[in-house]
DNA sequence: GTCTATAACCGGATAGAC
DNA sequence: GTCTATCCGGTTATAGAC
């Protein structure tokens, strides 16, 4: 077994701490990574040997958030309280956690637009990576004392996800003081997220509230025959 | 009145079909600026006098898809039919349009992405660009019997447009044969937001609309106070 | 003033020696 | 794991031709 070998790991960390300062200082496309290097105090060329690529970079402090997001809604997800207010408290954290990187999101985005990344909304192949983060909101609902059709409830973990992945696409462009439109939009969505989910448990609504999970299934491709039938 | 056309036009013509070509061929990242103007029988400097960057030649071939996307609307627009008829058919005819142009397309939502850019739906300068393709919305409402209440005729055609957006979003990563699968999305969601256009008619509902538009032009930033010049 | 070309720049990325 | 040297391609500076 090898323990996660040592210096190594702190050579990594400390070019990732130079990338990070200095994407903040002058933001992405004007950090070049001879500069990250040198402020690293490596070559360029070992640079590359932690980082396949300066993107790569940006997804590392993405995992970063992830986990720091994690830590900050330990405590939320733990008390109980109604699923308005954990939902609420979960996107808040969110939000927060991802305030100090507002200037270089856009990179993420652009990241998040590639077939492969972990963070493009749609892929299926990337869907193990983002268990953990669906994971969140499976936790946010369990904890709540609000009761879910089966169907739904396997369904909407994926769905909250989706739907804070469109919030962060918001935030990406929002250029508003301290990001309020975001927070705003945020508040005002999780309200009609939530009224919308009480809605779904009407079984006068059953039928519509199953059709649109089958659509949901079909669309993403899991639903019966495999893609490579078709 | 300047006539039409000096030579400078087919040259730039001659560039983009060049460009469009290669892409097709080889794909966006493959194709070096060298090897478009090459193939157009200029100098790289040269392209470079026709078009600003590589990147603006994908959004001069999407304003290309718009073109053909307003003439192929026409007919459709002009025939009546219900309001579900007629957003059908504008958006079958929207994933028609661009459906030979799906392996660059990634290129085009990191183009999305630039605050600057069009395509970025939530930008507000670009708001007025963004006016011909939102127009199209607006017309298939005003074609269609459909009455709707003041408010929410005022922002629909947005709306419209933003989901439009939505499923593009998604057509970009559908990897299924033929893109199945986001026809299949655009025609369930259609006709979900059909059903809640009307139910969005419901006096009883009115509260929930007002409070939704109430929220939408909040988060728009057109509410009270414009923001600073960027 | 509109167009075209050549040469160079710059920075992300890679090869390969140590 | 670390370096040096180099490649490669988007982009720009600039000079001249129509």
């Amino acid at each position: 077994m090898t323990p996660p070998t040592a210096k190594a790991d702190q050579t990594r960390a400390r070019i990732l701490e130079a990338a990070m300062q200095l994407f903040r200082e002058k933001g992405y496309e004007q950090t070049t990574m001879r500069a990250v290097a040198d402020a690293a105090g490596v070559s360029t060329g070992n640079a590359y040997y932690y980082f396949k690529s300066k993107d790569e970079m940006i997804q590392a402090f993405y995992a970063r958030t992830h986990t720091e997001h994690l830590a900050a809604v330990g405590a939320i997800l733990e008390q109980g309280g109604t699923l308005e207010q954990r939902l609420l408290g979960v996107m808040r954290a969110k939000l927060d956690t991802i305030a100090p990187y507002h200037r270089f999101a856009g990179v993420l985005f652009r990241t998040a637009a590639d077939p492969g990344s972990p963070l493009n909304p749609f892929s299926e192949e990337s869907l193990p990576v983002r268990s953990e983060s669906t994971d969140v909101f499976a936790r946010v609902l369990k904890g709540s004392r609000t009761k879910l059709p089966e169907d739904l409830a396997a369904e909407l973990p994926q769905l909250l996800w989706t739907y804070h992945m469109g919030v962060i696409l918001f935030w990406i462009h929002d250029t508003s003081k301290g990001h309020a439109r975001s927070y705003r939009l945020m508040e005002g969505t999780v309200g009609l997220v939530v009224k919308l989910i009480k809605l779904a448990r009407n079984p006068l609504l059953a039928p519509v509230r199953k059709a649109s999970l089958k659509l949901l299934r079909e669309i993403r491709g899991d639903d019966d025959r495999p893609p490579a039938a078709a």
